[in-house]
DNA sequence: CTCAGTGCAAATGATTTGCACCAGC
DNA sequence: GCTGGTGCAAATCATTTGCACTGAG
């Protein structure tokens, strides 16, 4: 946190940027989140501190949290989009139909990434990577009834 | 593309749904088609052939072919979702910040991935691994400005 | 004191949906 | 002929933007 705040310094001072409340709120809230969030998520929480925090402020700052390295941000397949703080597990497996998240552990795994990364002259800076796939519940189902039919499809955020 | 019509045939019975002309039409565009395509790159030529095929129709044929494990999709940072057919490079890094995709060859990679899937349980019926990151050109702005204010940035789709 | 930041409401852009007509099986 | 398919226009939903005011450095 202490470090990640530094990060956020940082960034904001070489690019001209001020460290505003609200920035602050919003970095302070987003780092003692322990999952992934939306911002909706986020302004629901920060909200709460601050009501009178904007949605529009939310995503602002979320890109900027993001071009500092941050956060990382996640793209669901059903076009909304989470962010965690940088940091812990950065490899997972998601199931396309149903979103279930799936942390990966294998430790060969990130060495590989690594150095597949820099075998193609692609700098990896921070990355994240995620293998999309079908999981066993979904693959019983995939072939019994077309997408959204199902109760278990399109649910977004398993407990 | 035998192969993948068969896919297509048994899906669309499978779960009570007609092989219309539209749909056929679609196919044929979608599997000819070299590189991933957006919706709106795939509605283009759809319509070439036929004028009268709606963008409706493109969506809801996307995901019948999707659902059918015969189109890949691909979800940009931007918002912007793709579409290739099945088969070929699974893996990819893509830059977080131009958008610039490069395939992955390395063979452990996969095999790495498939042993991890199986181990966590999650069976990997299909798959797509991403990794994102940031590209050599990306790093040496990432602190120089903010997003979105280099030429550099925002493009999607590098030629 | 100046320039960037903010909230708000309106705009955008991708995707979805309701509906009346149309076409596979 | 019954059921699902289609085009169209309107609706949604996440995200962005223009603008006038406010506050950090």
């Amino acid at each position: 946190m202490q470090e990640s705040l530094k990060s956020f310094h940082s960034y904001l001072t070489h690019n001209n940027l001020k460290l505003t409340k609200q920035r602050m709120l919003i970095f302070k809230v987003f780092m003692s989140g322990q999952d992934e969030m939306s911002p909706e998520d986020l302004l629901n929480i920060v909200q709460d501190v601050d009501e009178g925090i904007s949605r529009s402020t939310i995503y602002r700052t979320l890109k900027h949290l993001h071009s500092a390295g941050i956060a990382r941000c996640i793209h669901r397949g059903d076009g909304t989009t989470y962010y965690e703080p940088m940091g812990d597990q950065s490899c997972r497996m998601i199931c396309e139909r149903c979103g279930r998240t799936i942390p990966i552990k294998n430790p060969y795994f990130e060495c590989i990434q690594k150095e597949t990364a820099r075998q193609q002259g692609f700098t990896l800076f921070r990355y994240q990577c995620v293998i999309h796939g079908l999981c066993s519940a979904c693959i019983e189902q995939e072939y019994t009834a077309p997408p959204g039919t199902t109760t278990h499809s399109k649910q977004r955020r398993p407990a």
